[in-house]
DNA sequence: GCGACAG
DNA sequence: ATCTTGTCGC
């Protein structure tokens, strides 16, 4: 079983020395996807919203249902979402530029965070948005809505710590593939309206309810 | 050794 | 994340 992991361990080391954090997404940007999951029993739903950028329309949203196999372990959540996501964004019809997941990018222990492994494993830029925090050190939370403040890992900058709405804890931001550190955060930003979480992101997660509810 | 630990 | 009622606050 400790073999297991040191297996895995591998994959992720092997597929952060891929990642690129240099804005290579299409510009102008134009279209965002939003990807989240709810979870049943035995299988996970997940939801793609993708909205124009950045008006924030919907224009194109998609759920599916699909089975687990891997179990939540933290700094291995890549392999329990990972592949849902990744048949996600294989299955869909628009032209995405940027996925925001659910989750955190370079912002891990190992550098590779379910939002960096879609990314490797796709080729498609992402960003991690996270509720909270896993490994990243900061000096202190940002107060005013709006600011966000670096987060660090071992002595580099690996993400954001955003304060997106007043009475709401703050949100974790961090470039998965294919965007730098800077767009990260400015993008995230973009997609701030009323709500704790980005607006595609928002959608997303309550798609993924919604569906979840109506096949229970 | 102990605690912490995305979803 | 999920299981859950009411409840406090914007």
């Amino acid at each position: 079983m400790e073999e297991r992991i040191d297996v895995l361990r591998k994959i992720q080391i092997a597929l952060s020395l891929e990642i690129v954090n240099e804005d290579l997404f299409k510009k102008p940007l134009t279209k965002i996807s939003g990807v989240d999951l709810a979870f049943t029993r035995q299988e996970a739903i997940i939801a793609s919203v993708i909205v124009s950028y950045p008006s924030l329309d919907d224009l194109e949203v998609k759920t599916l249902v699909t089975e687990l196999n891997f179990p939540y372990v933290p700094t291995l959540l890549c392999f329990r979402e990972g592949p849902a996501i990744v048949k996600m964004i294989n299955s869909l019809r628009s032209k995405v530029d940027v996925f925001m997941i659910n989750s955190h990018g370079i912002a891990h222990p190992f550098i590779c965070g379910c939002a960096s492994y879609v990314g490797v494993l796709t080729q498609k830029p992402t960003i991690g948005v996270a509720s909270s925090n896993l490994c990243s050190k900061y000096d202190y939370k940002p107060q005013e809505e709006g600011k966000a403040l670096p987060v660090y890992y071992e002595g580099r900058t690996v993400g954001w710590i955003l304060k997106s709405k007043a009475k709401s804890r703050p949100i974790f931001v961090s470039p998965g593939h294919l965007v730098g550190l800077d767009s990260s955060l400015r993008i995230t930003k973009e997609c701030l309206r009323d709500h704790k979480l980005p607006e595609p992101l928002f959608r997303a997660h309550r798609l993924a309810n919604e569906e979840k509810n109506r096949i229970l």
